[in-house]
DNA sequence: TTCGTTGCAAATGCTTTGCATCCAC
DNA sequence: GTGGATGCAAAGCATTTGCAACGAA
């Protein structure tokens, strides 16, 4: 693909996260980060980052965000998430170790910066021979938009 | 599909279930749900359930096995999880509000059956405007048989 | 120059659906 | 008898893969 020659600082946060990662500088990935960094509110499906990196540059082709995306969860530049519905979700990584509310009429996802899970990370180590990666706590209910409805 | 005239009685566990639950008693349904009892420590996937029950009568449909899934779901008679792989995972419900650990390697779930989470419950729906409905805590990691390896 | 990356198209895997037949109630 | 349930086959959707061309280092 060629991409428009736009001068673009060879040191943008995109190209620092790729390089940090050992990864290549390539204009594509460095578009799905920047997409991610700009919905950084927001869980992106890879559909999602595929409609906004196709508006910037038409034949941006859909395998491609796949293998980014996957990429880039490799390396722990993004997150992925896989909250009750058949599609996954991206965010960039490297805030907090975060939680989610789901709402399960819209799937809308929110984020939930709290809980202290440290006494239940160490109690199942201690208990159940488990090496402990990632906690993630999910909660499934009527976000305040669907309250009304339905 | 014809089923074998299997003696078995009316007022099984399986039966009750699915009439306390409003549903039509069919024999697709019952082998389900016995299946279902039968892996009770387990999380059996939809091709799981459908193996199983293929093997007790052949000619069980890939999709019935999935509709009738997706109704007990819906009926609370068992429960879906998406534990970061693609694919579902059944169980019969029932049981206490449950957790889980996943390993990241074989995808192996254990169940959690710890955590008071009522405190994080009741903050939430003071807090957010969000009506818990599930709360479920997914923990990734490695578990005792994969430590060993790789 | 070299090997990783991309585009394209086709395949995959899990799940859902349309329709005719069948059976629980 | 009747509406819901099932079998079958085909479609659907998200995702993955093989391969040739391309481009970052």
């Amino acid at each position: 693909m060629r991409v428009a020659a736009e001068p673009t600082p060879r040191s943008s946060t995109s190209t620092n996260l790729l390089q940090a990662a050992g990864l290549r500088v390539t204009p594509q990935r460095r578009l799905v980060i920047e997409v991610l960094a700009q919905a950084a509110d927001r869980h992106l499906t890879a559909e999602d980052v595929w409609t906004a990196v196709r508006d910037r540059y038409d034949g941006f082709n859909r395998s491609t965000v796949y293998r980014v995306l996957e990429q880039l969860a490799d390396a722990h530049v993004v997150t992925m998430h896989r909250l009750g519905g058949s599609v996954a979700q991206f965010e960039l990584a490297g805030v907090a170790p975060h939680h989610h509310l789901v709402c399960v009429r819209c799937r809308r996802v929110a984020e939930l910066l709290d809980a202290d899970l440290s006494v239940l990370r160490r109690r199942v180590l201690a208990r159940e021979r488990f090496v402990v990666g990632g906690v993630s706590v999910t909660i499934e209910g009527v976000c305040d938009r669907c309250q009304g409805r339905g």
